[in-house]
DNA sequence: ATTGTTGCAAATCGTTTGCATTAGT
DNA sequence: ACTAATGCAAACGATTTGCAACAAT
């Protein structure tokens, strides 16, 4: 409905390029994540976006962020258990994920020296991107006691 | 109670290490970390053990598995959107993940050469490891057509 | 006109939790 | 003895699916 209106002309061109029908809660979707660094999970994209969309509805967040996927135009990033978190800016940094709470943290990216040949994968695998990921620690975390149960399921983003 | 018998002398080791108290279903689950590289998750585990420890529960499983992450004994992997995959093979190896399917796979450890300095990471964050990660295509995936449905949920799992 | 997309509700299924019991230490 | 670990079932909550209405091409 909200075409090309609204400044996502180039959203929008995203979306064509990656053979995907130009719709309103897409342009939305991606400018959300666009804008938003708190590498945001389906629940919460659904509730930040139903401000303007009303109708949005929570199972065309998750199509849709397959389907973005699939077209390269998002990142799934490694989360706590049971849930998916994703990440529009596929920008150059990498991340670092707290072994205990499963937080994601964006760090400058390590680019690999330019000699040194990545290693050989598997045959068969084709490969999209190399980059480093970082096992931590993080503030809250380090400061807990030899803790035992689980942790507090994580579940903040911004605004 | 089938405490140290069993030729698991070495696993019960790991565990007092750990802090852990030594128990049947500790022993089980780490054995069967030990030799399984399918990358389970909760439920192949528990499926894969019930078959020598018919009482063994789901819960106990994920409860143990979240705390042998943080002892540091198994460790999480990024896996498919709502579910936890482990790895007890803290060997060294990295991995590539379908950007598709979400399977993983075990490829040989990219080191990072010596002089490299690895980047600052932001304050308070503590480094447990850095390793490189693949985002690839699988064999699988790439033979698929331009795909736009959710691929089979994934759930294979050696024995 | 054709076919992908959406919204809704129901169905699934992975993960967590409360609690009484059992077993390490 | 003291306390952690276990098993069970119920509770949760995230993701998926079926389907009819709708909209993009």
């Amino acid at each position: 409905m909200a075409s090309r209106r609204d400044g996502h002309g180039e959203i929008a061109e995203r979306l064509r390029r990656a053979k995907l029908r130009v719709t309103g809660p897409r342009l939305a979707m991606l400018a959300e994540l666009d804008r938003n660094r708190a590498h945001p999970n389906a629940w919460d994209l659904h509730r930040l976006l139903r401000a303007r969309h009303r109708s949005l509805s929570v199972s065309t967040v998750y199509l849709n962020l397959e389907a973005f996927i699939r077209a390269g135009l998002v990142r799934r990033l490694p989360g706590r258990a049971g849930r998916m978190r994703v990440e529009g800016t596929i920008l150059d940094h990498d991340h670092a994920v707290c072994r205990d709470c499963g937080d994601v943290f964006d760090v400058p990216r390590f680019r690999m020296p330019a000699r040194q040949r990545p290693p050989v994968l598997p045959r068969g695998l084709k490969v999209l991107h190399a980059r480093m990921e970082y096992e931590v620690l993080c503030a809250r975390c380090q400061a807990e006691r030899p803790a035992r149960g689980p942790r507090i399921p994580e579940s903040r983003s911004r605004a």
